[in-house]
DNA sequence: TCTATTTGACCATG
DNA sequence: CATGGTCAAATAGA
């Protein structure tokens, strides 16, 4: 199909530009007594916005190829999970929410809303209860409305909105959240409470098989400890896996390292890895580049490079 | 019987 | 008038 070539084209393109652009990065970083200072920190801005902004494309492209191509025809599946604010979405990404005519209904609190690319959309450590299901326009899935359990109990007005946007056999879900819960009624810690830790946890999952809300952390940028294109946000272990190790409770280290030498990926979707005797694949999420040129990288480029590759191109 | 979900109707908005 | 968000009666399930 055509369609699927030029924007595996496009894509080659992109990730060639990401790293040209990446490769010369470190080059602004020591010429600071040659140059003026404004000048190389004007460029190290410009580049980190391009970075920034390729990012954005390949995370588009790879949302959209995994949607163009549906279940099997869908050869290069998206693992780039993605997380923004409102006013991204009316940017940057609107290519994203194209297929989504804007609410004629306009809420109250609008402003406060938030929209996240999970596949997940259900873990999110609150109770909510479903009150609306409806067929939008544009859309191949029914969007669900949802709104927090303690609405009447507690007077949290917190909604959210789960819209599938692809049917793949990891399916990516836009979740759109309006309203800040006051019902302080977490079940754990929060899906996107931020986790000061150096490396990346694995997340446990209860036995049904879902993913516990517990490790499936954010990281935190601002740590400066996680590498400039991607970092390993989750790992999900099959359900069956679960059940069977019980060691998979507490939180598990991850380490490119670890990655690199042991994670080899597996026939049956580029994101599925076989870690050692345990099933898992891994999400890449949280595409926002680092502000500031990190110092302290625990992930060497080869290191990175092998995580991308084997992520992007599977 | 209670609670959660489903689903058609209603309503606000552009 | 079309669309999307919410309501509430009907239904399902524990």
């Amino acid at each position: 199909m055509a369609y699927v070539s030029d924007r595996d084209g496009a894509m080659r393109e992109v990730v060639q530009a990401y790293e040209l652009i990446k490769s010369h990065q470190p080059h602004f970083q020591f010429c600071d007594k040659e140059q003026g200072l404004e000048t190389v920190n004007l460029a190290q801005s410009l580049l980190n916005e391009a970075l920034r902004a390729l990012h954005l494309a390949l995370s588009v492209l790879n949302h959209e190829t995994s949607t163009a191509g549906g279940g099997a025809e869908g050869s290069s599946r998206s693992h780039m999970l993605h997380l923004f604010s409102r006013s991204y979405a009316a940017g940057d990404v609107g290519a994203i929410m194209s297929q989504q005519r804007r609410s004629k209904r306009r809420r109250s609190n609008e402003e406060t809303s938030q929209v996240i690319l999970t596949d997940a959309p259900h873990d999110d450590g609150y109770i909510w209860r479903k009150y609306g299901e409806k067929k939008i326009n544009g859309t191949h899935f029914t969007r669900n409305y949802f709104r927090c359990s303690y609405k009447y109990d507690r007077g949290c007005q917190a909604t959210k909105q789960i819209q599938q946007q692809s049917s793949n056999d990891l399916p990516i879900f836009q979740v759109t959240y309006n309203s800040e819960h006051t019902c302080n009624c977490t079940t754990a810690a929060n899906k996107y409470i931020k986790i000061d830790v150096p490396r990346p946890h694995l997340s446990s999952c209860n036995p049904n098989g879902m993913i516990s809300p517990m490790a499936d952390a954010m990281i935190d940028q601002n740590q400066g400890v996680l590498p400039p294109l991607v970092e390993v946000s989750t790992v999900f272990f099959d359900s069956t896996s679960c059940q069977e190790t019980s060691h998979l409770s507490r939180p598990y280290t991850l380490s490119l390292d670890h990655v690199g030498n042991h994670l080899t990926s597996t026939d049956d979707g580029a994101g599925d890895y076989n870690c050692g005797t345990i099933d898992a694949y891994i999400d890449l999420a949280q595409m926002v580049l680092p502000q500031e040129p990190l110092e302290d990288n625990p992930f060497s480029d080869a290191e990175l490079d092998l995580l991308c590759n084997s992520l992007m191109y599977n």
